[in-house]
DNA sequence: ATGAAAGCGCTAACAA
DNA sequence: TTGTTAGCGCTTTCAT
């Protein structure tokens, strides 16, 4: 048995020859549509077997207009977060029939243009995308004019207010983990994030509240201000964007706070705050209750295990899919936005005051 | 300044028309080859520029035959291994003007035989290939024979002797860590891994070992035997690969064996050991001294923190890219397989007996 | 330097 | 049910 070692492959026309029929006979009966006599259906199968047919995706995107792939437009997929988001993102995807081309922008704007125009250019069915913030390039909204469907994740940049989201319920999730800590009779909470600069007006609904970090510190804010706990803004401390920065933060800006209480409103910054609390000697949950977010492998190795506020990874990337293969399907039907909500894990690194 | 809103898009003749010159005109400027009058290549540059003219990647794949992409099929992306590793490998492959369609297979051999070919039916230019082990699907020895440019990752699977494989040099990174504790005058050693059937015949060069424990697992069988330490076959405790039953298997495994070290070759093995020796409460480094495998985020968090053997995640990711970057710029120079050191990162959990 | 024309392998509209 | 015919948008000879 041999095939023949060419490296062109076989087409259609070459299995309707073989198969005696015509060209548009074998392409039915192997696109498995229109219809074909049960003897000419033996005959092409027959023949394709034999030649060992396989179709070209390319050729048939090409006349078809679609790729059936989709874009994924990310920060950086090797961080935990949008490699299980990915996970399920893929997943899903595939089970309609389409595949996934996954960039990373690295939260850099322009890196971002370029990848969009490339997946542009690869003519994708549609796309999921980060964006970069506060704002992306323009690109985003240009190929969302041309029509084609993109469903933003995560959250939203500037000038992208009509494309749907799906995300965390940030300020949910932060209110969650507040809620939690004034129950257990906390008063003075200190807060691990990324202050926006105008913070001030971040009780003001009018603004919207575009990054995670500030849409969560929204939560805090409003969890203590339901429970009519008055704001400290010593209590709010601004940490960079690394563990070890964040770390340092932590350490200068706890001391002399009496803080009974701490959250950090994402992965890293639960790292740096953890690893700060650590050199500072500071012991949980007796002189200070702690709250992370996001359920990492860590948060339960060490002691005591910390009490997280746990995102719904892959089922965001669920979500996403569902989102985005709707628009697809739909594309004039108006897509409201997913936000999907956090978990609270108590654990040990929490309790009453 | 108005588009036309139609969504079809502006192809090449349509640049040809406006600028008044012929489509092969057109498309020689605007795909940068061949040559053109100043004045000609003006005149399209401006149409395209006002038409918003962007090049359609599928055609030219379908013209080309080319998809100018290359297929990843791993077990899961969102592993932290393998979305560091991915990483590496896309913003390599980039460079190279390539992208990359990511598929997970769950070490499912149908899911990775069915990845595949639909990998092929995209007319990817090359594949990498974290193949299902022992035996994955016959496909891409198919698809090898068929021409495809295929690198290996991380291990070779049987049937798959043929093709170059990038990986960590397993045996080599396990003697490091064995070898460490040796000096540290350790001669109980235990390791707990997933111990292969034929394992008595481990030592013997012959038998290949194709799964990353199984050549781990020969590192340290090797150290030992260069250090003339005989080898206790109770010191060898065989674990699943999840953690919760890998804590379960080093609880049980440890009783009675009069240890002073132990060794877990890989990630979720280290994860289950860490467990498993807290809740024996066995003090580290005093009682065992512990090296675990892969530069986990908690490994440093916990107290004491892991000494642990690290890989060199993009590295690998990045190797993977240029191997099968050569292979498909020469399919016919036969390309010599890629092994990465490990690298031992001293901590606070081993220590001189 | 430029243009005309023939594919790449498939889908789809239309006839028979 | 079957076959004929045109494309999809690009690249690539081959003349001019």
């Amino acid at each position: 048995m041999m095939t023949n070692s060419k490296s062109d492959s076989v087409t259609v026309a070459d299995v309707a020859r073989a198969a005696e029929v015509s060209k548009s006979t074998a392409a039915r009966v192997l696109g498995n549509r229109g219809s074909a006599s049960p003897a000419a259906r033996n005959k092409v199968l027959a023949a394709a077997e034999r030649l060992g047919y396989y179709p070209n995706a390319l050729a048939r995107a090409m006349s078809e207009g679609r790729a059936h792939t989709i874009g994924a437009v990310i920060p950086d997929i090797s961080s935990p977060f949008f490699s299980s988001v990915v996970r399920g993102l893929t997943d899903r995807i595939r089970e309609a029939g389409l595949e996934v081309l996954i960039i990373n922008t690295d939260n850099d704007a322009e890196i971002e243009a370029h990848s969009l125009e490339m997946l542009a250019t690869k003519r994708v069915d549609g796309l999921v995308l980060a964006p970069v913030i506060p704002h992306g390039s323009g690109m985003a909204r240009l190929l969302a004019q041309r029509g084609l469907p993109i469903v933003l994740f995560d959250r939203r940049s500037e000038g992208l207010q009509d494309l749907p989201l799906v995300a965390l319920n940030h300020e949910h999730a932060a209110q969650l983990a507040t809620q939690h800590l004034i129950d257990l009779g906390h008063r003075r909470i200190a807060v691990a994030t990324q202050v926006p600069s105008w913070v001030g007006r971040l009780l003001d609904p009018a603004q919207p509240a575009e990054r995670p970090s500030a849409q969560r510190l929204r939560g805090y804010l409003s969890a203590l201000h339901q429970a009519d706990i008055p704001i400290d803004m010593r209590l709010i401390i601004n940490t960079p964007y690394d563990h070890m920065g964040a770390a340092d933060a932590v350490m200068h800006g706890l001391a002399g706070l009496d803080a009974t209480a701490l959250i950090a409103t994402d992965s890293v910054v639960t790292h740096g705050a953890f690893l700060a609390l650590q050199r500072l000697g500071i012991g949980m949950p007796d002189e200070l209750s702690f709250v992370g977010f996001d359920d990492q492998d860590w948060t339960t190795l060490v002691s005591p295990q910390i009490t997280v506020l746990t995102q719904p990874l892959r089922g965001l990337g669920v979500a996403a899919a569902d989102l985005l293969s709707r628009r697809i399907a739909q594309p004039d039907e108006p897509q409201a936005d997913v936000l999907l909500h956090g978990e609270l894990l108590i654990r040990q690194s929490t309790r009453r005051v």
